[in-house]
DNA sequence: AGCCGCTTGTGAAGACACGCACAAAGTTGC
DNA sequence: GCAACTTTGTGCGTGTCTTCACAAGCGGCT
C-alpha cells in the first residue's frame, strides 16, 4: 500500500532490467500475445502482422506495436513479425525461461480446481506444492502432488524454491496464510480470497475477485435496463444507442 | 470492440441512468466497498468514515469519496457515512436489488468449483442454471441444480430469465457457447476461457484469465531477479530499492 | 536497379484516472 | 449560541494509458 512511487530516484539511467519500464497494462497484454503466438506456431504459421495479432487478441494494432516496442522487439517492416523469435523474446521478457515454482494454499472447491487447471501447467507454471489446514485433505494427492499441512509452508516452499503463491482459502484464513508465504520468502501472491492483504512493500499481490466481476456485470445489466426503460417510456426513441463497454478487460486493457 | 466512445452525443443532459456516468474503475471499487459495508453491518457498526472504509478496502480516502459521489451518496460531514443507507444505495446502483439470474456453462474442474462457490450465492448472485456437453455430467446435481445439456441453453435461459452467463469451458468450445448465450438473450458474460470472444456490440464480456495473472507475477519475479543481480554484481550497492508494484489491482484500480 | 506498396516504430495529442488540498458543512463542548 | 474540531465533497494539477497519424524501412515487381 502506498508504495512510494519511486521518489524521483531514477538510477543514473536504465541499463538494468528489461529495457526501461514496461507499463503494467502492457505486461498483461504481452502475456496474451504470447499465448496467441504459441497457438499460431502450433498451427504452423511463420509470420504475423500487428494487424492480425491485434485482431486475434482483441486489441488496437498501434497499442500492440507499442507494447512490443517496450521489449525491444524487431519486426520487419513490410512483412510483420517472425513468430518464433518474437515468441522467444516474449518468453524471456515475461520470465518464462526461468522455471517458476507455484504453491497453492487452500484446496477447497476453488483450490482443487486451480490445482488441476491445465491452463497453468500448459503454460509453464507447474504447481509444485499444495497446502490446506483440513486434516481430511492433508495427505491426499491431486495431480500427483501431496497436500501438506499449512504449517509446513516455510519448509516446503524453501525446499521447492517456490516463487509464486496462490491463496484460495476462505477470507478469514487468507491473511495468516499470506504472512506465512511472505516469511517463507514468496514475493508474488495471487489472491482469490475476498480480503485486502497486508504485506510488506516488496511483496506484490494481485487480487482476483470473482464476486466483484459478477457485480460489475450486474451493474451494466441494471444500467441497460434503466436506459431501455427511459427510452421506451418518455423519450425520443433515438434508439437505445448500443453503447456498452464490452471491456474485454478487467485484466487487460 | 471499438465501441464508439459515445461521439459527443451527450443526450441533452443526464437525467437517464444512474446519475451521469460512472467510470469503470470506480464501479469495480464500489463493489468492494459494498462487500465491506456488509461485513461492517454484520459486526454491528452503524457509521463509518471514508478514512476507515478506505483503509479496510485498500484505497485512497479521497478516491473513495469521489467514487461514492458518483452515485450521489450523502454522508454527513463531521461524522461519516451511515452504513445501512449507504449499503442500500450501493446495492441499488450496482443492480443488486433486481435479482440477477446466472447461468454457468462448463461444469469441469473450474466450473464445478464456481457452481459451488459461496462467494456468489452469498452476495446475491444465485447460479440458477448449469450446462455441459459431456453426457456423464448432464443430469447430475450440483448444489441442487441439475446440469442440462448445452443445447438446452436457449430454452432454459429464457425460462429462468438468465441475465448473466459464465463461460468456464475449454477454449475451443467457448465461442460456440457464447453464441448460444447471446442468442438466448444474455447480454453480460464472464469468460474464463482463454480466448477472445466475438460478440455483438451490445453484449458485454469480461475476461478472467488465470494464466495471464500468473504470467504477470512471473514477470515481476524475473524483474526483481534481474535488479537484484544487477545491484549485487556491478553496482554501487545502493540497496535493491524495494520498488515493487503491489498492484492490489488487476480487477480494481 | 529503381519504384511502389505494405508494415513497423514512435511523436504528439487526447482521454482517463489519481491524489492533493481546501472550502463547505455538520457536530460536539463549553 | 459560539468556537473549535472533524469529515465530506470536489476543483485542479499530475502522471499514465490510449489512439491517431505519419515518417522510415523493407521486400517484391517490373
Amino acid at each position: 500500500m502506498t508504495a512510494p512511487p519511486d521518489p524521483a530516484q531514477g538510477p543514473a539511467e536504465g541499463a538494468t532490467a528489461t529495457r526501461r519500464a514496461i507499463p503494467e497494462a502492457s505486461v498483461a497484454r504481452l502475456a496474451v500475445y504470447l499465448r496467441m503466438l504459441r497457438e499460431l506456431a502450433e498451427q504452423g504459421a511463420e509470420t504475423v502482422s500487428s494487424e492480425e495479432l491485434a485482431v486475434a487478441t482483441g486489441v488496437n494494432p498501434a497499442k500492440l506495436r507499442k507494447d512490443l516496442s517496450y521489449i525491444g522487439s524487431y519486426g520487419t517492416r513490410g512483412v510483420g513479425y517472425e513468430i518464433a523469435p518474437l515468441r522467444h523474446q516474449l518468453e524471456e521478457a515475461l520470465g518464462q525461461n526461468h522455471a517458476q515454482s507455484v504453491a497453492l494454499v487452500g484446496v477447497g472447491n476453488l483450490g482443487h480446481a486451480l490445482a488441476g487447471y491445465g491452463g497453468f501447467a500448459g503454460t509453464g507454471f507447474p504447481v509444485t506444492a499444495l497446502f490446506d489446514i483440513d486434516p481430511d485433505l492433508v495427505g491426499i494427492r491431486i495431480n500427483g502432488i501431496v497436500v501438506e499441512h499449512v504449517r509446513e509452508i516455510p519448509r516446503v516452499c524453501a525446499e521447492r524454491k517456490v516463487t509464486i503463491g496462490i491463496i484460495a482459502t476462505p477470507g478469514p484464513a487468507a491473511q495468516g496464510v499470506c504472512d506465512q508465504l511472505v516469511s517463507a520468502g514468496v514475493r508474488s501472491i495471487l489472491n482469490f480470497a475476498p480480503v485486502v492483504l497486508q504485506v510488506p512493500d516488496e511483496v506484490e499481490v494481485r487480487k482476483v475477485d470473482l464476486a466483484v466481476e459478477l457485480q460489475i456485470l450486474a451493474f451494466h445489466v441494471a444500467r441497460r435496463h434503466l436506459e431501455a426503460n427511459a427510452s421506451t417510456e418518455a423519450n425520443t426513441g433515438a434508439g437505445v444507442n448500443g453503447h456498452t463497454v464490452n471491456g474485454t478487460g478487467g485484466l487487460l486493457q
